[in-house]
DNA sequence: ACACCATTCCACAAACTCGTGTAATAGTGT
DNA sequence: ACACTATTACACGAGTTTGTGGAATGGTGT
């Protein structure tokens, strides 16, 4: 567990490297604009968030035993990950019976963290 | 133009503390869920992202012109205007018979550069 | 007071999302 | 082969989202 935390400082310095994140002065293409569309889409759901909350944790988890720690349908949980599949978020490895999920590109957890930090700000400045 | 530059280096050291990005160990509460998926939920909508993406590079912008420089109805605009208001992602200022809207907490232009930074590795990584 | 402009409000139809329940697929052990 | 478990595929209904067109609001200039 304390892995996890010097885990997430390394990857901070070498995953989106800060010339990347100077503003383009170009308009957003419309090819730009709906694929930004469709990964807040996939964001935007409490699920998939608590499954991406929970693998981020966890490293890799089986669709039962995710299912079990968010109280929720297996099938429901099954829907979402494969949601969150189609967008090449997550991963799986099969072993046995059964099927393990893992998030991929762990850029995608400091970008919810970003956002957790601006609702932090929000909540603080009101 | 050369300001819209300097203007977010800048904010990229004040704006999320280090800190604050490090994980933490408790699984998500329903309401940390809940906002976020409302936060991700007014970014997943190209129009929107656009609208946040024009207003990120010219800071304040007026309903008529916004409408204009992305080809649709101003009512659709408004629209859309008045959900990143509901947020507080902008505000308006009036001025005569226009009104302005401009991006508030900048933070979130952060987001929506990691989040196509995170979209352009996918690509390259393919 | 009046015409005019920018913006917003409202009702509506088409499209999309999500959890549910049932059935199908795939691997394990006897 | 059979029972069992884990996972997925599919169709369905309730709910939400988005752009559109018409009408209302509010400020400006004559």
């Amino acid at each position: 567990m304390k892995d996890a935390k010097l885990d997430l400082v390394e990857f901070k310095d070498t995953c989106c490297p800060v010339q990347v994140m100077l503003p383009d002065e170009t308009p957003l293409t419309d090819k730009e604009a709906n694929d930004l569309e469709d990964l807040f889409k996939v964001l935007a759901n409490d699920t998939r968030l608590k499954l991406l909350h929970t693998l981020a944790r966890v490293e890799e988890m089986c669709v039962c035993d995710l299912a079990q720690s968010l109280g929720m349908n297996v099938q429901a949980i099954s829907n979402q990950l494969q949601r969150l599949a189609d967008r090449g978020i997550v991963a799986t490895k099969r072993s046995g019976n059964m099927i393990y999920y893992r998030v991929v590109d762990r850029c995608l957890i400091d970008i919810l963290k970003k956002a957790q930090c601006l609702l932090n700000d929000a909540e603080n400045n009101k």
